[in-house]
DNA sequence: GTATATCTACCAACTAGTAGATTAATTGTC
DNA sequence: GACAATTAATCTACTAGTTGGTAGATATAC
């Protein structure tokens, strides 16, 4: 086969297609998926709208696999806390500096953007979105369950409630914020949040933050 | 002055503008600001696009009368809930009720939706964005100190930070339910988040509902 | 007769997407 | 190791449709 990686004249050492998601997904976190052109990738990376619709067939291929990717690499990251923390407040905690590091970046959550634009994305993109947050949910769910059982969070009820609560919580003071341009206060929300379910019982209700 | 509710030939009954900016509204809590068109206006209105820029001379201009409409509306209606309710947990019950019933008609709010496209709006949009957020959070804040005041609800720290939480819980909840198309993911999701905020000794920590 | 509201007929810029030529690297064959 | 066939990746040039917006005529009401 043809090398993948060529030599010279083309741009991509890490490979065209990855260069290409790489400034799709920035410009879908921080204008939407309808408030970029492949005119604006075209020209960010110096090469003809042509070439694009070779790697992405057409604007709804390079969604889903973005998505595809997106979701993935956050599956990655997911596994990554659960691995190096125990169970815990600490996990969630992680968890919320993910959304944080995101919003420093000046964007917002891919798919809380794509939310958004919803009913005007193909299906094969709300499929992928639905998929994310359904993940999310399941993990937060897991992790808080474990939190609980090992006396660092409280809550009644099941685990699911508590997930749902904490995903559409970060979203939506993801969203504000932005608009704002200020991560503190979604810092500030988010720690306030975890604070709400810590045990009433012990040293305070305000959490170690 | 020529009357501006005509009588005949006109659609009108109630205002061309308000017409424009009821479907307008519409588009722009389904699809976004981006995701609906000049023509779309007009298609559905059976008027023309030269008939649109008469009442809004750019779209611009019809986001930000769109958005000042809106704020006004809301800013009755959280009015109305704080004179019809005493101090308490009902008052907050009542405000996520508005935003069930935008939920119910397949909509977002739109100030979360646009919150969504921020940087892609002009300046004038942004700030009236910035302007919403802000009132319902300090309405929020006010509702809750309030309610503490009344024993109903049990917090620690500045009422505000309550104000942003719930603000941001329901913008994110609002975002996630409507991609399932599931009302009462959103409902179950914003009674969870009251719960949390209820005092922990009375009698149980799950609320009334 | 004057202001309001609508229309027809444009426009330039942008949209996603296509056809087909060109270049360059890889591979199988001798 | 040279050579032709293949294939990957890019380009130029184009299309048909849509976008927000404008100019100017026409109608209608006061």
């Amino acid at each position: 086969m043809p090398g993948r990686p060529h030599s010279a004249t083309h741009i991509s050492p890490a490979g065209t297609a990855d260069a290409i998601l790489d400034v799709a997904e920035r410009l879908a976190q921080t204008r939407g998926f309808n408030g970029f052109s492949y005119a604006d990738i075209a020209t960010e990376l110096g090469i003809t709208k042509a070439s694009l619709h070779y790697h992405f067939r057409t604007k709804a291929d390079l969604g889903a696999r973005l998505m595809a990717r997106y979701s993935a690499a956050f599956s990655v990251a997911l596994n990554g806390i659960a691995a190096a923390q125990p169970p815990g407040r600490k996990r969630l905690e992680q968890y919320v500096e993910l959304y944080s590091g995101v919003l420093r970046g000046d964007r917002m959550c891919l798919c809380g953007m794509l939310a958004a634009e919803y009913t005007t994305l193909p299906e094969p993109m709300r499929e992928e979105i639905r998929g994310f947050f359904d993940l999310n949910e399941e993990w937060l769910a897991r992790m808080a369950e474990e939190a609980r059982e090992a006396g660092e969070l409280a809550f009644e009820g099941p685990a699911q409630a508590v997930g749902r609560l904490i995903l559409g919580s970060l979203e939506g003071a993801m969203l504000v914020a932005r608009s704002f341009s200020d991560v503190s206060r979604f810092e500030a929300t988010a720690a306030r949040l975890l604070d709400e379910l810590i045990p009433p019982r012990l040293p305070g209700k305000l959490g170690t933050r």
